[in-house]
RNA sequence: GGAGAGGUCGCAUAGCUGGUCUAGUGCGCACGCCUGGAAAGUGUGUAAACCGCAAGGUUUCGAGGGUUCGAAUCCCUCCCUCUCCGCCA
């Protein structure tokens, strides 16, 4: 959420932020105006409370002053129930502002307009048609998709024997690596309420995408960040920075991807991810965004699978964010370069709207900045090994780094 | 799920026969005195949000309603925590 009070002041870049990311600006004239009769009336109102408080004198009052106090009382609750109503609705259209991007993301319309920061590795080249993961998973007994759709539906997939290890093996390896540089590992509940789905920037924008448990007023977590960034909503925290690294199942309602990617594990109801996040100073935050991606990049490098990192465009930053880098892998099926990972800064966005605060060197209350990124999506990476890694007989050579996890240097066909 | 207790400015607590609460006290923390240095002792200060250039003002005592001229204090609803019982991985 953007502060009342830099909206008011920056009025021209909020305006402009707005169309740089593809929005409608109306909604910024509409908040105006109504703040600027919300400050008239707020004014008016805690003067007519000082004159209130200062009638406020020892003993019983007169029948005289009671008389008065009673009229100022309903004036001052009627205003009150008018402020009320202009707080919920100013609130209303705040939430639903985006982010102020970061000077250096590039203005574009969509993804086409996304640069590319750096490339490492080198797709292999086969001397074979290369195969899909999906259809390598299903004749090595790894995947098993159509029971995954029996059980559930579409979008959900089924990990058997080998496929099963492996992604234990890369949540382990993931968890593990992160580990020792640095990041606190946390386990969450993966079901969280609305406050905290309001505090990372789903709600109340995004609730198509969720599950929602409508019993218990209760919804499933898309992401880890959703938990983790949560852990120090409302509070005040002691020492900058932390950071945490987090495994949990992800789960996206995918509304309105129907006929994308329908096959495969690219895009699942359900997937895992090992999520990095970051609670950093204003002043660091944008160096942290470096590290964080640079520990996302790691695990492709030890998995020694070949990505590009690339800077996503004004058109193209997510709601809550205010820099993103995405990290690509390499899909020999497919010939082209997939997301596997998104980092992003969110700058004081988040903080604000979960009041998650610190005291800096002058001893001054104020937001953090909030920071995460994937390190890695745990499905896609496994999807990207058994591409890359595939031999023209159908058999999966296990990564170096995985082979102490899973014992077996080779994947083939019973 | 049943019974009871409780949710107060970092932590712990007082306040709960409505105005003096602009929320007291202890711990912790910060700064100072004392000290060769430290501890102890001692003094002062220490919640947040909003409006305002400032002076200052307003709000917040789990959340939301209500009674009242006025509520941390009374009433209602909800949420959460703890103890005991029941059930259960």
């Amino acid at each position: 959420m953007l502060a009342a009070k830099f909206i008011r002041e920056n009025t021209e870049a909020v305006r402009q932020n707005i169309r740089h990311r593809r929005g409608d600006a109306k909604i910024l004239d509409a908040w105006l105006e109504k703040d600027s009769a919300y400050r008239k009336v707020l004014l008016e109102t805690e003067q007519l409370k000082a004159q209130r408080n200062l009638f406020k004198p020892q003993g019983k009052p007169t029948p005289e002053q009671l008389e008065n106090m009673k009229s100022l009382s309903d004036f001052i609750k009627s205003n009150d129930a008018v402020l009320a109503a202009f707080e919920e609705e100013l609130d209303e259209i705040a939430l639903v502002f985006p982010n102020m991007l970061s000077a250096d993301t590039p203005v574009g319309k969509d993804e086409n307009d996304n640069p590319i920061i750096k490339t490492w590795g080198t797709p292999r080249v086969f001397e074979f048609t290369p195969k899909s993961h999906d259809e390598l998973g299903e004749s090595l007994q790894m995947l098993d998709f159509e029971r995954g759709t029996k059980l559930s539906g579409s979008r959900f997939t089924v990990l058997k024997g080998w496929g099963a290890k492996m992604e234990r093996a890369l949540i382990n390896f993931m968890l593990e690596t992160h580990s020792e540089t640095g990041y606190e590992e946390v386990w969450t509940p993966f079901i969280v309420n609305k406050e905290s789905m309001t505090g990372t920037g789903q709600l109340p924008k995004f609730e198509e995408e969720l599950y929602r448990c409508e019993r218990d007023e209760l919804y499933l977590i898309p992401t880890a960040e959703v938990p983790v960034t949560n852990l120090y909503r409302d509070e005040i925290v002691p020492t900058l920075p932390m950071k945490f690294v987090s495994y949990t199942p992800c789960f996206r309602r995918e509304a309105g991807s129907y006929g994308k990617d329908t096959a495969g594990l690219i895009r699942q109801h359900q997937f895992n991810k090992v999520e990095l996040v970051v609670y950093s100073k204003p002043e660091d935050s944008m160096a942290m965004l470096e590290s964080l991606t640079q520990s996302a990049e790691s695990i492709l490098e030890k998995l020694e699978l070949p990505y590009r990192r690339i800077q996503l465009c004004s058109g193209d930053v997510g709601f809550s964010s205010c820099k993103t880098y995405d990290l690509e892998v390499w899909f020999p099926s497919q010939g082209r370069y997939r997301e596997i990972s998104s980092c992003s800064n969110f700058w004081d966005f988040q903080a604000r709207r979960a009041k998650i605060r610190y005291r800096n060197d002058e001893k001054q209350v104020e937001p953090i900045h909030t920071l995460n990124g994937s390190g890695l999506a745990v499905g896609r990476t496994l999807a990207a090994i058994l591409e890359n890694y595939q031999e023209r007989d159908g058999h999966i050579r296990v990564p170096k780094v995985l082979q102490d996890y899973l014992k077996i240097d080779i994947i083939k066909k019973d």
